[in-house]
DNA sequence: TTCGTTGTTCGTCGAATATCGAACAAGCTA
DNA sequence: TAGCTTGTTCGATATTCGACGAACAACGAA
């Protein structure tokens, strides 16, 4: 579990972020962290392998879409979205709005008993 | 040169959408679209091969973020920016604004000409 | 130290993507 | 009809992506 790499604000792109919002996961996952909490790993649910997830997370982070942070053994995952409001104004309302009314992503979900 | 398939308003799908305008030559194309004129394809000018550029052009089209229209031999292109705003409120507009900030697709532009 | 838990990484697979040049098709034009 | 112009389509590559299970690493607990 090395130390995960995450992009500063300022070297965020674009092409990347819409990239990484791309796939259906990724957007069910920004939805269940719309919210602004962080959410334990464990707690993200989602109708793939756990290394297909891991994948997709790392996605996301790489792309600087979210922060991780490790504590022991457990990772918290937030939504970085105020570094993507800063850089790309409006993007990420908007996607949520859409992803939102169609119903995309919705097979990610958080644990019943907040695991 | 077959008649091209353009997805109806009610059939665009958000990733696709995004999966389409995660690319910085598309991006470019976009941009170069924003401002409502219609486009004829000999104008657009990209560092790429005519059939990458076609490519492309499809792959907007085929997401439903541009529309192909035929005269002759010749193809026009334009920017589907209400359908997507009705779909997708607001999700173009945020994207042409980064993208403009950013330079991202600046390699696309129109030929000096007019052409 | 020995487990058990928790994610990550690895190796692999098939599908999709980006790119090019060449060949092609559909219309004009001579 | 014979060219010319304009994009599209067709292979051919090279790369990337999404998915999986298995192996691994890091840490806490017994």
């Amino acid at each position: 579990m090395r130390r995960a790499h995450h992009p500063a604000t300022e070297e965020l792109s674009l092409p990347e972020v819409m990239a990484a919002l791309s796939d259906p996961l990724r957007i069910g996952l920004v939805r269940v962290l719309a919210d602004g909490a962080e959410r334990g790993w464990g707690e993200l649910r989602a109708p793939v392998a756990k290394s297909t997830l891991s994948h997709h997370l790392r996605v996301l982070r790489d792309a600087g879409v979210t922060r991780t942070r490790q504590e022991g053994t457990r990772c918290f995952v937030t939504l970085r979205r105020q570094d993507l409001q800063t850089r790309f104004p409006g993007l990420v309302e908007a996607l949520l709005a859409a992803a939102g009314a169609e119903g995309v992503g919705s097979g990610v979900h958080l644990a019943p008993g907040g695991n």
